[in-house]
RNA sequence: GGGCCCGUUGCCUAGUCUGGAUAGGGCGCUAGCCUUCUAAGUUAGAGGUCGCCGGUUCGAAUCCGGCCGGGCCCGCCA
């Protein structure tokens, strides 16, 4: 193998599938299916089970068939310097790579891309969008809604690196009752003159207050419905008081999707849907299809609605016919979420002006829809991800059926749905109604990580000052609660625990941020005269090999899981905790290299070729946090 | 009634799509390792009927069927 690959692991397998292919009757795909990473090193580096397929063509035992087919296999090997040895053992045919070839090729290819090692152009051309966290503007985010956006943001960022061009979205509700529970309280009370809390924590409060009253008094929630028609009007008394009230919720809430390190493009604002007339026009678009129907008799007479008694999924519904439009005229959820996921695809032409909500610590302006503005859309994209909790698997396929009934089918295959399970406590769920997301918050969680992360630096670090063990406890405290959310595979309720969230040892994002602070540690010690030439086939420890091989991996780990995002019937997997378990065990091997072998204290010529290791494994592992948005820590 | 997800050691969990060698980790527990690049680390050890029963297969945690337990979903609600 010559010069440099961005994917050198797949370029190894690529070499090896080669070989094989020249020797026995076998295709390509076959052969790749065929290999395997053994369960021990010591067996191999990889293996290939041909045996037992060329045991059922040939009808031999599979161990006898390995034997032979190694000793051509040797032969084929031994003219190009990448294979060190291929035996068998059993019917598995083991293969032992070359450790100082593969570390110089492997280091080579690091160097060359540094910051853009496990990216790949493999989707390139494609454009999506993803909706996410979509709290509602009425409460801080609680930790169910940190997972979302989380997660959310993750998968932009993977998106991101496997060649997608990605638009990231907000959706604002702020025209739900919610919202008209507070504006209610807001306007009779008046808004407090020193609100000491944050905003949204104030607000989060309140509704729990008024939620009680509006279920218990009729004439409360009389008031209150009446407060949510007037939020229609645009000009009335409580739609200003709203917006007002909305925006600085919003602005409360993205502080701490700013800590996360979550940034969006767009927000799209309920209100401005329902101005706009793209609801009008969604349902002028929806009724050219002879499934939806205006029912004229029965119980649903006067409505809008689609008729799912052909769809297989749906024929067990209680009622088929699936209400867009109530019998007043107004949309239900569904309706209104197909109307957005046609205006996502860009179905019919966007109605939105564009406004600047804020600008964002990381540079870039977020836009809001609005009445009035520019005009700069989001344009045409691909495909549309909508990370939503678990139990919306249903409505969520219902919007995608419907897309496809009305005829947009690609859309329809192209709408995901990232579903994931909620976040809970032992005893009960986050609710809220009920308030049981008080002292849960992702603010919360946050402080007292951080308050936990600055005693461990502040013991660790006794000669910095305040400043720098605050910012490195903060870097500590997101990392970790990333970390904690991403590392639990989507479809896995999370239980919260204090004792998990918070344990910063092991396997958790501050094991990761700490190996990435040892090796940076090592290279500074350095100077840069000291810079000598190393000769990287010294790197044949097994602690060094296994390293070598773990970074060769990461642009086919992180292709791998953009791979695996198929549909399914609840919607797409999203392997977010494949990353998080490549990555600890990157950092683990790196652990366990910086134990036993010693750098700065080796001969010249292996301590430059372990430097360069160690500047391969820290781009690396600096690159996979900043996937997984981890904060990197040069001292810790 | 119908559909979906989960069940792996004291606790948390990976692996299930695409069957393959002794089922990986972490927490906790036991015993080592800092005059050596940061011990948020590392080495070793104890701990398992992969929910249960059956089937397919040379081979099943993984595929198929049937049960059991936990959660979620099937509104002109929000």
């Amino acid at each position: 193998m010559r010069g440099t690959s961005s994917n050198p692991w797949k370029s190894v397998i690529d070499f090896i599938v080669e070989i094989i292919a020249e020797k026995t009757e076998l295709d390509r795909m076959q052969i790749i299916e065929s290999l395997e990473v053994p369960p021990d090193p010591n067996l191999g580096d990889l293996a290939t089970t041909v045996s037992f397929q060329l045991a059922k063509i040939e009808k031999k035992n599979p161990a006898l068939i390995a034997n032979k087919i190694v000793e051509y296999l040797e032969q084929a090997a031994e003219k190009e310097g990448f294979i060190e040895r291929i035996e068998s053992k059993g019917p598995y045919i083991n293969i032992f790579l070359n450790r100082g070839a593969l570390a110089k090729f492997v280091i080579s290819c690091v160097s060359e891309l540094d910051t853009d090692y496990g990216k790949s152009d493999s989707y390139k051309g494609l454009r999506a969008l993803l909706e996410y966290p979509a709290v509602n503007p009425s409460k801080p985010w609680h930790i169910g809604h940190t997972r979302n956006a989380v997660i959310g943001d993750t998968l932009g960022n993977i998106l991101e690196h496997v060649g997608y061009d990605v638009i990231r979205l907000d959706y604002i509700n702020d025209l739900g009752l919610q919202i008209a529970q507070i504006t209610w309280k807001l306007m009779m009370d008046g808004e407090p003159e020193n609100i000491e809390e944050k905003y949204d924590h104030f607000l989060g409060k309140i509704y729990v207050e008024v939620q009680e009253a509006f279920e218990k008094f009729e004439s409360i929630e009389k008031e209150i419905r009446e407060v949510s028609r007037k939020l229609e009007d645009l000009s009335s008394s409580e739609s200003k008081h709203s917006l007002k009230m909305v925006t600085k919720c919003v602005k409360a809430q993205y502080q701490t999707a700013y800590r996360l390190g979550i940034y969006h493009d767009y927000q799209v604002w309920e209100s401005a849907i329902a101005h706009s007339g793209l609801l009008e026009i969604a349902r002028e678009k929806m009724m050219e299809c002879e499934n939806v129907v205006k029912l004229e008799e029965g119980e649903k007479a006067g409505c809008i609605v689609a008729k799912l008694d052909s769809i297989d999924d749906f024929k067990d519904m209680k009622d088929p016919n699936k209400v867009l439009f109530r019998s007043d005229g107004t949309r239900t959820y569904t309706g209104a979420d197909i109307a957005l996921q046609m205006w996502k695809f860009g179905i019919y032409p966007d109605p939105f002006f564009y406004q600047i909500f804020e600008k964002q610590p990381n540079g870039e302006e977020i836009l809001r829809t609005a009445l009035e503005g520019k005009k700069n859309g989001i344009g045409k994209v691909d495909l549309v991800f909508n990370v939503i909790g678990t139990a919306q698997a249903h409505p969520q396929k219902l919007v995608y059926s419907i897309l496809d009934l009305l005829g947009y089918e690609e859309e329809s295959q192209n709408s995901h749905h990232i579903a994931y399970e909620f976040v809970g406590l032992e005893e009960t769920d986050f609710s809220g109604r009920k308030g049981t997301w008080i002292g849960y918050t992702c603010d919360e969680v946050l402080d007292k990580a951080k308050e936990l992360a600055y005693e461990e630096v502040a013991k660790r670090n006794p000669d910095w000052g305040e400043e720098q063990n605050d910012q490195v406890a903060e870097q500590v405290a997101v990392g970790a609660l990333r970390y904690f959310m991403l590392n639990a595979s989507p479809d896995r309720k999370i239980t919260f625990r204090w004792e998990d969230a918070l344990d910063f040892n092991g396997d958790a994002a501050p094991y990761l941020q700490y190996s990435y602070a040892r090796a940076t540690r090592i290279l500074e010690k350095i100077d840069a005269q000291e810079n000598q030439e190393g000769n990287l086939s010294l790197l044949s420890a097994p602690q060094e090999f296994e390293l070598v091989k773990a970074i060769a991996k990461l642009p086919e780990e992180i292709l791998e899981v953009a791979r695996g995002m198929r549909k399914n019937v609840w919607g797409t997997g999203f392997s977010s905790n494949r990353i998080t378990s490549y990555s600890y065990n990157l950092a683990t091997l790196f652990s366990r290299f910086y134990d036993s072998c010693p750098v700065l204290k080796a001969e010249p010529g292996l301590m430059a070729a372990r430097l360069e290791l160690v500047k391969s494994f820290r781009t690396t592992i600096s690159n996979c946090l900043s996937l997984l948005g981890i904060p990197v820590i040069e001292r810790m």
